[in-house]
DNA sequence: GTCTATAGAATGATAGAC
DNA sequence: GTCTATCATTCTATAGAC
């Protein structure tokens, strides 16, 4: 045997269930209107069952949290220190609508942990989003003084960036309600994130080819 | 004594305090999270008083979604059909921006509404916007035909406008945390605009002054 | 590991005196 | 109109049998 405990079948079946159930829960009624009971019958357990894996509705709620926080890293990487802004920039653009496109929910959930005071990830914001945000600010003034891309506000940019990308997330129930109901389709998501980059990147000065 | 019943002065004086209180709670728990003792705390008055004015908490968040409505239709008729979309869009965007700034915890409890699935303001979605939206498209696509503009997809300019704007309220928080865990300055937040309404108009083709 | 039953706390709403 | 006391419900969490 390993010294490494495997888990047990049903722990890992259980403890998936309960994390796409809950990662659904939180994101439509938010942490305080999500119930543990609504998340375990989803998962389809008792909810007993639900809070022999995770002890409390908070620790299920980190639990949640921190995996939306790795998708978040792996989104920042793409923004590299490249030479070219198009490049740099079009490729960070792409990714986070794929990531708005592939985990809504996730996105959704974020968005309301900020909105109501980041009770949980308010040391992220002050370490690794600060952190991150001041290399990514040098990066384009860097671009700016080489005169790559017009003189504006690196800051603005890049919430610029968020809110665009995420806003495809977000507020994907009202984008559906104005595209007659339905979620959009691969072909006109592919069709924004075009549109979206382009207006973007000329806007600020990038020729495109 | 005027055929209209005037409203008792406490009445005034309590109902607006309490619509103030529930404005902050309601954005900041959501609707779940919210409740009626806090609010009633917040506002000063005894949580029995509260149901004596608003019966239930319900009624209570509707008045709110109705006040914030009204906010939303004036910022509307601020994009109104004329020649130049420079002027269009760029007093479009600048009163979405003032409107972010003055009523940031509004603009929060709609996203909220909207990522809960619209529960209260479905009929909304379905009708004044999907209406509203649609005229605006046409106007945009006019502007397209006649050179104005690039010929960009209508629907993603205005999910861009929306995003970017809306974000400076919804996002408050975290724009807080990156700039030193303090507000955005006026001054600041003036440049922010001018840089939104900059990168988006150059964006979309249009030559800027 | 699973599940029934329930304890203990919080909340929405109301009764009824003033 | 105001406010104390309280009911009824709901929810988180756990005990304890299996």
């Amino acid at each position: 045997m390993n010294v490494m405990q495997k888990k047990s079948k049903p722990r890992v079946k259980n403890e998936e269930a309960i994390l796409i159930a809950a990662e659904e829960v939180f994101s439509e009624l938010g942490f305080a209107g999500a119930t543990t009971s609504l998340i375990a019958s989803r998962a389809g357990i008792p909810k007993a069952n639900l809070h022999y894996y995770y002890p409390t509705k908070e620790a299920l709620y980190q639990t949640i949290i921190s995996r939306i926080f790795s998708i978040w890293l792996h989104a920042a990487e793409t923004f590299d220190d490249c030479d070219d802004p198009a490049d740099a920039l079009g490729r960070y653009i792409r990714a986070k609508m794929e990531i708005s496109r592939m985990h809504p929910l996730g996105s959704k959930i974020w968005a309301q942990e900020i909105m109501h005071g980041a009770p949980q990830i308010q040391g992220f914001l002050e370490t690794t989003l600060n952190d991150w945000t001041a290399s990514r600010v040098k990066i384009i003034e860097r671009w700016i003084a080489e005169r790559k891309i017009d003189a504006i506000d690196p800051q603005s940019l890049l919430y610029m960036i968020w809110a665009t990308t995420q806003h495809y997330a977000d507020f994907e129930h009202q984008i559906g309600a104005l595209n007659g109901g339905k979620a959009l389709s691969d072909e006109k998501y592919k069709h924004a994130t075009e549109t979206v980059t382009q207006i973007i990147l000329k806007g600020i000065g990038i020729k495109m080819v």
